[in-house]
DNA sequence: ACATTGACCTGGGAGC
DNA sequence: TGCTCCCAGGTCAATG
């Protein structure tokens, strides 16, 4: 479900809920996602204070004085804040209790998601440590681009959703992108100039900084921590637009299919 | 080193 | 109404 626009819309969202809060403990419903919740992890969060909540990628990091929660929520992971009384719906699988009250819940119907611990740096996890930079971060910019793209072979949309690459963009952003930047979504890497690489870093942090401004995007079912969906939605350009008209000139928007996703472009403004 | 494919899940909508 | 098929915002692990 979840984009870099999504994920900063939930950090921001539990932050006042969470930060400067003592867990009380940790209940785990279902412990199958992505990777099967460690048995430890209830024994090894109780108790802890959160310091600090983060974002890197699709990673939330809830940081607490004994170490860090990684959240990633997967497809179709959901977080949001609710009371101990608060009845337990299918595919709750798990419950962060704070000291004093409120719950934070997780909801994820396809279990693609993930909640792992560390007590050492998240940075130096192996899920995060090999990372790309962050979109906008001012590291990520033409020259880095350029340098990225002239020795691949792979598609743009692949690489702009490589998270080795470049972190946080997924299968709807990367087609906002390439439109806002007029670079078709199949061109070669090693085919693409270096004027187009800086008209790409401007889209990136143009069309994710408007998305995060207005909430992320909803599609489905995205809501933000209190169940409000993100209004993004409406400003989208051509995700989903198959055959309807182009905002700018008037075509048609076309879909392909490149490595099993959806790609979303208009053949008369994108090239 | 890079590029592509399979795998992991459930639910919703289209089509019959 | 109900069945089957296809699709979905992610990405790691295995393979070529």
């Amino acid at each position: 479900m979840p984009e870099l626009p999504e994920v900063e819309t939930v950090v921001c969202g539990i932050k006042p809920y969470l930060l400067n809060r003592t867990i009380d403990k940790l209940i785990v419903r279902n412990r199958k996602l992505r990777w099967t919740v460690e048995a430890e992890m209830e024994q090894k969060v109780a108790g802890h204070k959160i310091v600090a909540i983060t974002r890197r990628g699709k990673y939330i990091l809830i940081k607490t004085s004994g170490g860090c929660i990684i959240v990633h929520l997967g497809m179709s992971g959901v977080l949001r804040v609710c009371t101990e009384d608060t009845p337990v719906g299918n595919h709750d699988h798990i419950d962060i209790r704070i000291r004093g009250d409120g719950v934070m819940r997780y909801h994820d119907p396809r279990r693609f998601g993930a909640w792992l611990w560390t007590d050492a740096d998240p940075g130096e996890h192996r899920l995060i440590r090999e990372m790309g930079v962050e979109p906008l971060d001012p590291d990520f910019n033409a020259d880095y681009l350029y340098q990225q793209i002239k020795v691949r072979k792979s598609s743009i949309k692949s690489l702009i959703t490589n998270a080795k690459i470049v972190s946080g963009i997924g299968n709807i952003y990367a087609s906002e992108i390439l439109f806002a930047a007029a670079v078709r979504p199949h061109r070669r890497c090693c085919d693409i100039e270096y004027r187009e690489c800086v008209s790409l870093a401007g889209a990136v942090k143009n069309v994710l900084n408007d998305a995060i401004q207005k909430g992320g995007t909803t599609l489905k079912d995205f809501t933000d921590i209190n169940g409000m969906p993100g209004y993004f939605t409406q400003e989208l350009q051509v995700y989903g637009r198959e055959n309807q008209a182009c905002y700018h000139c008037g075509g048609l928007i076309q879909k392909i299919v490149i490595t099993q996703r959806s790609s979303f472009y208009c053949p008369q403004c994108q090239h």
